[in-house]
DNA sequence: ACCTGAACACCGTTCAAGT
DNA sequence: ACCTGAACACCGTTCAAGT
């Protein structure tokens, strides 16, 4: 009946296919389950066969950075630098946000993909434009870091539920018991988290609005940009003068 | 001779000894050649006697990042709340300074360890007393993310070196030209690269003061804090209203 | 020349057999 | 009761044998 269901699966490999698949795969099972054995099977093939396209599973990962930050469509931007930055740097967001693995896996690369690079490019071509100087743009790069993609690093990955030692789903009597001991040692912690997860039945958050707290941060450190931009600031001490150290 | 160079080595295993050892392996050689059995070895012992005091290599992980977050020595802080905040975060980066693994540990956990939470228990306190309303302390910390500990997400881990696609070491002419073309292509990225890295044989890069760059962020977002502060910033439009969504 | 199965050198962890 | 070797179910990748 429904033999037609993945037409493409006995289309030849090409390198455009394992890419999508691993896409595909991760987005599905989590990229500790992307595994190239998984990904030949997923695909009908012979794990070797996946070798013909990509050199090793290193070239697989900056295939799948590349096909993903190359999908950041950004908005018609204002000839203002602040909404360029902005805009860019939201569009970036908005691409990688149905592949949570993304950010974890550009980490890890040890060099840009070409789609990286272009991102990056624009960004800075933003802030150039807009009148900072190298040496500015330079610091304000550093300054937003892996947000220039969209995503930044919170403490942890995964959102707190359980401390650590606890074993999962604890009985409801133990629980209060440890909630009661983690409010009397951590009490800030603890007030921080009751204000703002009383939606929630996280012991420990949740309830946080990740695309707020991303403006919020984005916006606090574009208004430092523009004030040091106004000021004229440079790292070294006087223009002539060379920087210590 | 030196036949007692290691007198630890006929001690009966601990937990302590166990994370010790972990950490000195993880220092030495990387985290990614930390597994069970090279440590098992390391400590001169059959690996499932590991087992008995950590249940597995998720328990370890915790108990190498409790052991290094542990070691945080805040400095004596003054009352002003921007002194407290910013000697916490500079201990927590002196402290995580020789455990380059450390960051990429931490963030993979699924939870805070002890020393974590009194950590951030203490960041926290230091912004209420400094008279931080619940709201705005909460979006500061999110702001701040991993930065809570010393550390920010740069886009790569490692020193970006050539192009991902390159393999290592080409030939000095293909360079050049790889280098003409990466400047044609990515024009604001090459200049950037070229004014930061004069002083390093890197085509993209280093020739960068980590220090400097951390503390320039830091400071522009204790200042953007300062400010939302003193205007009595609050994330609901009015105090008496809730917020929309 | 191309493709691919078996093999290699690893993992973390289970489990049953030995003391 | 404790300890531990062998085994299990995986990895990424090499390599030689088959077509």
């Amino acid at each position: 009946m429904a033999q037609q269901t993945d037409p493409a699966r006995r289309a030849p490999l090409s390198r455009d296919r394992v890419l999508r698949a691993a896409v595909a795969l991760a987005d599905g099972t989590g990229i500790e389950a992307l595994s190239m054995r998984r990904l030949a099977q997923e695909l009908g093939v012979v794990p070797m066969a996946l070798y013909k396209h990509v050199a090793n599973k290193e070239e697989l990962l900056d295939g799948m950075v590349d096909a993903v930050v190359g999908g950041i469509r950004p908005p018609d931007l204002g000839p203002d630098w602040r909404g360029a930055v902005r805009g860019r740097i939201l569009a970036a967001r908005e691409a990688l946000r149905s592949h949570p693995w993304a950010s974890q896996v550009i980490r890890s690369r040890s060099g840009p993909t070409p789609a990286l690079l272009a991102h990056m490019d624009a960004v800075i071509g933003a802030f150039r434009t807009g009148g900072f100087s190298v040496d500015l743009t330079h610091h304000a790069m550093h300054a937003l870091g892996s947000r220039i993609l969209g995503f930044t690093q919170e403490v942890f990955d995964a959102p707190p539920g359980a401390a650590p030692g606890a074993a999962a789903g604890p009985p409801a009597a133990e629980q209060a018991a440890a909630f009661r001991q983690l409010a009397e040692r951590y009490p800030h912690v603890t007030e921080l988290a009751g204000a703002t997860a009383h939606d929630d039945d996280s012991v420990v958050g949740r309830g946080c609005d990740d695309q707020f707290e991303f403006e919020f941060a984005l916006d606090l450190l574009l208004d430092g940009f523009e004030r040091l931009r106004q000021q004229g600031w440079t790292s070294s001490p006087s223009p002539a003068g060379g920087r210590a150290g």
